[in-house]
DNA sequence: ATGGTAGCTGGGCTA
């Protein structure tokens, strides 16, 4: 089984791109973020065409998240339940595809620390984190797949010191993803690449992706049990060197088959 | 510390 996530930066933008990544690696689910459009306006097509159900939210030009599906695409949850303005953001997905429980998000990108934006970013995540509890992470296999906007530690940014108060790495939003993972979910990327410096995103503007200067925005997390079935966790740097590409690569995990007559339920 | 680009949108904002 294999789990992909992307913020493909508009998906109208991208749809030839998004084809042609479907193609080529055949993820089972692709969790997309920055659509950019309404669910009206998604390209059904793109997934029709390959197999993959599609769900979408979001609100139009900015932001938006979808997530397909070709083993299932039930149970499905738009946004945080319950949750009431400004945290009431439509940046999430929930469903049932197979005998996952798949999450995706776009997390508040924050714009800048100390700042409004900033806040909510914060409150957000601690609810995103209440939300998973509520679900039962560790209760069935499960994948937070998403762009998280944090780059979770000193190996997740180019330059560590020139960024350490800043946004997408500071302590406040540190301790967030921390207490994101103290819900009982695995850093699955890291899990598999050691202590090895790691990218998703690559600012456009100048050389930075020429020059790797790039940060780890984008994360696939699991419970514990499904973790131990990850056999391979990639993050397609390639991608993002393609002409008219997203500024964030694809990323993915391969999950072998839970073992016959063991139970994942704990 | 600043500037650089891309996308949506039809000027400026967000990332």
């Amino acid at each position: 089984m294999r789990i992909a996530t992307w913020n493909v930066n508009s998906i109208r933008a991208r749809t030839e791109r998004v084809g042609w990544w479907l193609d080529e690696h055949q993820p089972d689910v692709i969790a997309v973020q920055e659509t950019r459009c309404t669910p009206a306006q998604v390209p059904g097509a793109l997934f029709a065409d390959r197999g993959y159900q599609v769900v979408a939210h979001g609100v139009g030009s900015r932001g938006g998240v979808a997530l397909a599906s070709r083993v299932g695409l039930v149970d499905v949850t738009l946004g945080i339940p319950g949750a009431v303005h400004p945290l009431d953001l439509p940046v999430s997905i929930s469903a049932t595809c197979g005998d996952l429980r798949i999450h995706t998000a776009y997390a508040p990108n924050g714009r800048k620390v100390g700042t409004e934006p900033h806040r909510v970013k914060l409150a957000w995540f601690a609810l995103f984190a209440a939300w998973m509890t509520i679900d039962g992470v560790t209760d069935r296999p499960t994948v937070v797949a998403g762009d998280l906007n944090i780059a979770p530690t000193d190996l997740d940014v180019w330059d560590p010191a020139r960024y350490r108060k800043r946004n997408l790495t500071s302590r406040p939003e540190r301790d967030a993803f921390a207490a994101l993972l103290e819900t009982g979910l695995v850093d699955v990327v890291r899990a598999h690449h050691g202590d090895t410096r790691l990218s998703s995103w690559w600012n456009r503007r100048g050389d930075f992706y020429e020059s790797d200067r790039g940060w780890r925005l984008d994360h696939i997390l699991t419970d514990p049990t499904t973790a131990k079935r990850v056999r391979t966790a990639v993050i397609d740097r390639r991608e993002r060197g393609v002409a008219r590409s997203s500024d964030h690569a694809p990323c993915y995990i391969d999950i072998d088959p839970a073992e016959a007559g063991v139970s994942s339920a704990r």
